[in-house]
DNA sequence: CGCTCGAATGGTAACGTTCACATCGCAGAG
DNA sequence: CTCTGCGATGTGAACGTTACCATTCGAGCG
């Protein structure tokens, strides 16, 4: 019963400031509505007691719990990392506190995990990276709970929206680019099949040669790390020399830097080597990897502002693009463009 | 009204089994204490109904939350975001959900940022990879709510406990390491000197070049990019040519190597390098780098475990090592060991 | 000067759970 | 056959907040 013991309620407050502890509520909720001389004498009251509002509470209350979810498949990865962050960021300035949730690896834990976010009180979720095996679960919690996902998938999987950034755009940007540079052949490294990402830089790719004309060929999947891409570059040697490798990742471009140095070719003057994500050190790998910059904070953020929208139930934010554009970035792993 | 609208409550499920909501807890509380044939049909009229506990209403009550804050700097770093994966995953396992809030750079954030934290009625805090700016906030937020960090700083400082990573075994094991392949004098290139870990891996290894008698110099601070690493390599190299070069982190080795690189240097006949963490990708850089993994997910399991046993009152968990060790792994960017 | 009205504040109930205690029924002992 | 005691279940209250309605007070008007 010591003072010191129990957290100050409202209770504590609206004694200390001679009013009732509804009066102390409306302070807090809405201000305007106190007589200023009223309020200062309950925000004094507040900060000498250091005091907060119960969360619990609150949310057993209004029936919100102000906190949302976030389901990530690898936070190692770079993307999933960066854009984890800048929800956050967001999530905290919305006046929301971020659960995270990492998916393991596994075949049907995506529905338990799914139930168990939900049972976490979570008012709505965002999937990043979203690969295959979420989706079904997924479309089932989003039946109790607003689900957006941060994704490559533009078809709007049952009631899951997407926000995401063009990875064909990024795949076609690629093509383009190793054209100008005379390349007429691409070997391309896939990422896993299941990932939605690597689908659609893998069609961005394909039909990327097709409308320019180039010849190519696709090989993988990849599961993302920089052995598999040593591995398939290996693989790939065996059976000839190519003009260029588009990767589907960074990491996976590193393992094919690797297998091309020790063949002791050249890049770009034998291979031209491209990869994606402008992973951090992209820029001092030997040498300097040509990728595609995405811009994985500002997806996370237009996701963020998305759930929120669904969440307070203004109208779906018509200014925020749900689709992404990524960005070329030329360094040294692949030859100069051609001015002609 | 319509049930479809409400999600079901103890007294639904109550109804429903014909017994009273006080049962209905007690069979999710203390199933053993309730007659099997009532505690089956509680259970299947909570599977019927899909029913969940309210988490707000059992937290009020209770005052336990089952939230657990997990505060990081930079979860675009490789450590951190491991740590950070297996803290959820134990978090998951011991009933726990994970509230994330990553670290603002910036110099006074620290305080508000820890007491928004607390705020959100997290039971307990840990704080990964903590640098010098954090410790004040944190010995605050500490009083209230218990602690953990995940750092390499032994010095308990106020109140709050650490877990950690032997950072100056791993520089010593680095710098060993060094010597058994014929060098004698090492340039060590620092990492940000408010960070506990940088402080530690630069004190482990000016104390290893005075136990073995070597020669050696610290640079920088870099603030463990790949860009730092090569500037102040650019930085060493016109003042002569080290025999090695030990970078605080992988990230500001692979600046190292490029560098090198674009002075002819070979790696490791003219000049050795060390990194630190052994980051994904670093057995691939060009040529694969020799560095120090480190147990980053045991690490944050640990921290886990400590913190749930500070919050659930045991006692304080004897069997969990609080310092782990890190593993030296020698690659090719050193040259081979003499067996003397 | 009495009445109405609105602004400011207070009181009561409820959110869904758990805790402490009360009750019930039945087995075993006297 | 009654009493004790214990296992199983029910009842009331409380956690700290917000929603809703009631009350108070003073200003402005006829």
């Amino acid at each position: 019963m010591s003072p010191a013991l129990r957290r100050p309620s409202m209770g504590d407050v609206a004694a200390r400031a001679g009013v009732s502890y509804q009066t102390v509520s409306r302070v807090l909720n809405e201000p305007g509505i106190v007589r200023p001389d009223t309020r200062d004498r309950v925000l004094t009251a507040i900060s000498e007691l250091g005091y907060t509002r119960n969360r619990a509470a609150r949310a057993l209350k209004t029936s919100r719990s102000s906190l949302i979810g976030v389901l990530t498949d690898d936070l190692s990865l770079f993307g999933p990392a960066e854009t984890t962050t800048a929800i956050e960021t967001a999530a905290r300035e919305a006046g929301y506190s971020v659960v995270l949730t990492s998916m393991p690896h596994g075949p049907h834990s995506a529905h338990r995990i799914g139930a168990e976010l939900l049972g976490s009180g979570v008012e709505g979720i965002l999937v990043i990276a979203a690969h295959e095996g979420m989706t079904p679960a997924f479309s089932a919690v989003a039946r109790s709970t607003p689900v957006v996902a941060v994704s490559a998938q533009p078809p709007h999987e049952a009631g899951v929206e997407v926000v995401g950034i063009d990875q064909g755009r990024g795949a076609h940007e690629v093509v383009e680019h190793l054209q100008r540079t005379g390349v007429r052949s691409i070997v391309h490294i896939a990422g896993p099949t299941d990932w939605f990402d690597a689908r659609a830089r893998r069609s961005g790719f394909t039909a990327a040669l097709e409308e320019l004309g180039l010849d190519g060929e696709v090989v993988g999947p990849g599961d993302w790390t920089p052995r598999s891409g040593y591995e398939l570059t290996e693989a790939v040697l065996r059976s000839g020399l190519p003009e260029a490798i588009f990767a589907a990742n960074d990491m996976i471009a590193i393992g094919v830097l690797h297998a091309l140095h020790e063949h002791g070719l050249r890049v770009p003057e034998d291979v031209a080597v491209v990869g994606f994500d402008n992973t951090l050190g992209a820029e001092f790998l030997i040498p300097s990897l040509t990728t595609v910059a995405q811009p994985f904070a500002e997806v996370g953020r237009a996701a963020l502002r998305h759930l929120v929208s669904l969440l307070e139930g203004e109208q779906p934010a018509p200014e925020s693009p749900l689709t992404l554009a990524p960005r070329l970035v030329v360094r040294r792993s692949t030859r100069p463009e051609r001015t002609h």
